[in-house]
DNA sequence: CGGTTCATTGATTCGCGTCAATGCAGGTGG
DNA sequence: CCACCTGCATTGACGCGAATCAATGAACCG
């Protein structure tokens, strides 16, 4: 299992000038993420320990057990965030996109492994500098408390989905929950992206592979949805899915 | 659906009578509790907001949806919190035992609802007279946000739980942690409490009645258990329970 | 162009849910 | 004290929804 590595020097220090060229001043998710609550010169204070990190595709950023010495913010592209047992079952615990935070659980390990779903970008902070920060601007934890807030209540709704819903009722929810947050980020909204594959949907799912297949194609049988390509999804109906989504 | 109500004027009197007897300093659960943030005299800041209050068996403490005036202690008995689905399904999100915070997430309505599973004693603080100690003491959010936190990690190990578990693993993991709660507590562990009845197990481990009680009998037939009336479990063979339980 | 990954669909299996019956403990009222 | 009721736990018989096993085809790629 290939460790996260920087990128080759050369492109690393591509991306650093970039940071450089492009400051938290104008980062195009500032408003929608942690760093909000800080206001005008103070934000210079998380420019100073931030990182801009490029990852490729399929990369593990972290893995379970690990020193947590590093807490993230997605800039772009997708991460997926899992628990795996000793015989390999997996269960992805969360998709992270744009402007969402890794590491509210500032423990001293990891509790998860994290894999990049895609290309994406990510700014890096040493956690005990962050922390450092916490003393100078409360604001900042607050914020971050208030995040874990919106975790936790998104944790529940996920039991109630893992614990009781029928496959169907699964995938119309997460096809909704994914709509509300690409339009939460200003994302398009007459199709959504799903920049996972099936497999990874059956793990988040508490599902296998072929089960969620086989309920794209009902799903799409019941005029609800249309599938593009399998990594596009039209919301044809939002009242049907939302019916099918079960309520709760 | 009943609503919580204080107890009748007289008995309530009498519970705040105790409180002002049995102040914060004397807690018996406070150096487990998120009121171990503050020390000496900062404690006083604490008992001017909390009231103490009982609660018997099988009451709504809170509903989902209803304005979130208060967040609550548990300082002897236990609390179920869960969600239902509009056709009557329930998850159960979790159970809070004796020095549990109820109401980390701190938004304008609770997300989930509330029950006594038995008699309990809790602390009950406005939220908004909580929120404002907060300026004041801010190892007070601190330690919430560890809180938050713990609980995040918590919700993780649930999700694999229900999403990639086995009724047998499901039911041998949720011994095991309540094993390591009452161990926490400094409760005792050759036998422990299961205050909750067998639906209440179903609905937090995504089982029927049914299949929690013929998987007591799988456990007890492994010798891994023993059940000397349906609230009490012996561990027998802890490391077997691990076993059984899956990893992860 | 073979090799790999991914999505889809079909056939079959199986773990858990559903339905049903029994027994026990506790509470209530006659 | 006993008859009755209610809630809870347990067990058995049966059915169903999703898992498993298996095959096919499309897209991508070194």
């Amino acid at each position: 299992m290939a460790r996260f590595d920087l990128l080759p020097q050369a492109h690393s220090s591509g991306t650093n000038q970039a940071a450089r060229l492009i400051p938290c001043a104008a980062c195009n998710v500032r408003e929608l993420s942690i760093c909000d609550a800080l206001r005008g010169p103070e934000i210079d204070r998380i420019a100073e320990i931030v990182s801009r990190i490029s990852i490729p595709a399929g990369r593990t950023v972290f893995q379970e057990g690990d020193e947590a010495d590093y807490v993230y913010n997605i800039i772009s592209g997708a991460l997926r965030l899992f628990k795996l047992m000793p015989d390999g079952r997996r269960q992805i615990t969360g998709f992270l996109f744009p402007s969402d935070f890794v590491g509210i659980a500032l423990k001293a390990r990891y509790a998860y492994s994290a894999e990049s779903v895609c290309d994406m970008i990510v700014c890096r902070f040493p956690r005990h500098k962050l922390e450092a920060l916490f003393a100078d601007f409360p604001a900042l934890e607050t914020r971050l408390l208030e995040t874990a807030g919106n975790e936790l209540i998104a944790a529940q709704d996920q039991m109630l989905l893992l614990g009781r819903k029928t496959a169907a009722e699964r995938l119309a929810s997460f096809i909704l929950r994914l709509l509300e947050r690409a339009s939460a980020r200003g994302a398009k909204t007459e199709a959504i992206e799903l920049p996972m594959t099936r497999t990874d949907m059956g793990d988040y799912l508490g599902l296998t592979v072929e089960t969620v297949s086989r309920t794209f194609t009902k799903l799409r049988q019941n005029g609800l949805i249309a599938t593009p390509n399998p990594h596009e999804v039209e919301i044809l109906d939002p009242g049907g899915l939302e019916r099918m989504a079960g309520g709760g």
